[in-house]
DNA sequence: TAACCGTGGAG
DNA sequence: TCTCCAAGGTT
């Protein structure tokens, strides 16, 4: 084994975060908790990971959930569409394969939900297999280790192939869940801890002193749409909501919400729609919402009065993106 | 293949 | 307030 994998693996064994998806490391669990990882930190995931396994302790139960049940669990964790693969993929191993997860990267590869990366953290975690795991925390310690001044993504592959090269044969569990940890808490994107690092002796840039939080170079990313849009929270005489269906597709897909408008590319909002109620509706205020590709603010209004939707009782509303709870803590508390 | 797809925290 | 970015995948 060379010196970067054992001194990583050293520090690992005696410093590794307790974290729940790692005491009991079934396929089962490895591969719900990585789906949950996607882009997410740790933090925010151990309280999702909790309530999954407590509602749905094997592959079969989650499989036999309804779809509604499944998003009312992850609601508020975001990236929806890793939702419904999740319980797709969950019916794939329980109805298709007798309840097994195949072992190997290539059969995991073509599980729904499931790219290079998780297809080999799961290979390596669950079935200690040989697998290179390629995410963001290791492209950065490639970076420093090598000092790549490559830029990604374009350079991915340069990065990947320096991550294989350090990859052991043995412990191999041991070393993907070492080196993820490294990145994500010594190794980080600023201020990392470079006097504690179990690997600086093996790492380029500090070695040669020169600064880590210049890598990994990135290529510049393009700019947001900025959206501008109106949403109308209409009760009726009762006080209940009126609430739809987000299309099936796209963004806050299939998801509840309050009804809204279209959404432009000024600062100007159209009631499209609305007319009928515009003029007897409240403005109770603005909201801004950061997506990974749009920045959306909506005026939010208030309205009595009826309309063609579904109605929920306000302490029984239906799974609602943090959107539309901005939406709701308007409405119930204006600016 | 580049665009699309959420959210929360750090600095 | 703004930028970055986190155990990425799909189309």
């Amino acid at each position: 084994m060379n010196k970067f994998a054992s001194q990583l693996l050293a520090h690992y064994k005696k410093n590794a975060r307790p974290l729940p998806w790692r005491a009991d490391a079934t396929p089962y669990r490895v591969w719900l908790s990585e789906i949950m990882l996607q882009q997410t930190t740790v933090k925010t995931v151990i309280p999702y990971f909790e309530k999954f396994t407590q509602q749905f302790p094997t592959v079969e139960d989650l499989a036999n959930a309804s779809e509604e049940e499944v998003m009312h669990l992850w609601q508020g964790l975001g990236y929806y569409s890793r939702a419904r693969n999740l319980h797709k993929c969950a019916k794939v191993i329980a109805f298709d394969k007798d309840g097994q997860f195949p072992t190997t990267e290539a059969e995991l590869l073509t599980l729904p939900g499931v790219g290079p990366y998780t297809a080999a953290a799961i290979a390596s975690m669950a079935f200690h297999q040989k697998a290179t795991v390629m995410d963001g925390n290791v492209e950065r310690v490639m970076a420093r280790v090598f000092n790549l001044t490559l830029p990604l993504p374009t350079h991915k592959k340069a990065f990947k192939e320096k991550a294989i090269e350090l990859t052991p044969n043995s412990e191999n569990a041991l070393y993907s869940n070492a080196i993820m940890e490294l990145g994500a808490t010594i190794c980080t994107p600023r201020k990392p801890a470079c006097e504690t690092c179990p690997v600086q002796s093996e790492c380029t840039t500090f070695q040669t002193n020169q600064n880590p939080e210049a890598l990994p170079v990135k290529e510049p990313k393009k700019p947001k749409k900025v959206e501008h849009g109106a949403v109308y929270v209409i009760q009726d005489q009762n006080g209940d909501f009126y609430l739809q269906k987000r299309p099936e597709k796209g963004l806050l897909a299939n998801l509840w919400e309050f009804p809204t408008t279209g959404w432009v590319g000024q600062s100007q909002t159209a009631p499209e729609g609305f007319e009928m109620i515009q003029s007897e509706a409240v403005m109770l205020g603005q909201i801004r919402h950061i997506f990974t590709h749009i920045d959306l603010t909506l005026d939010v209004f208030s309205y009595q009065g009826n309309m063609e939707a579904q109605t929920f009782q306000a302490d029984n509303l239906p799974p609602l993106p943090t959107l539309m709870k901005k939406v709701l803590q308007t409405a119930q508390n204006p600016a």
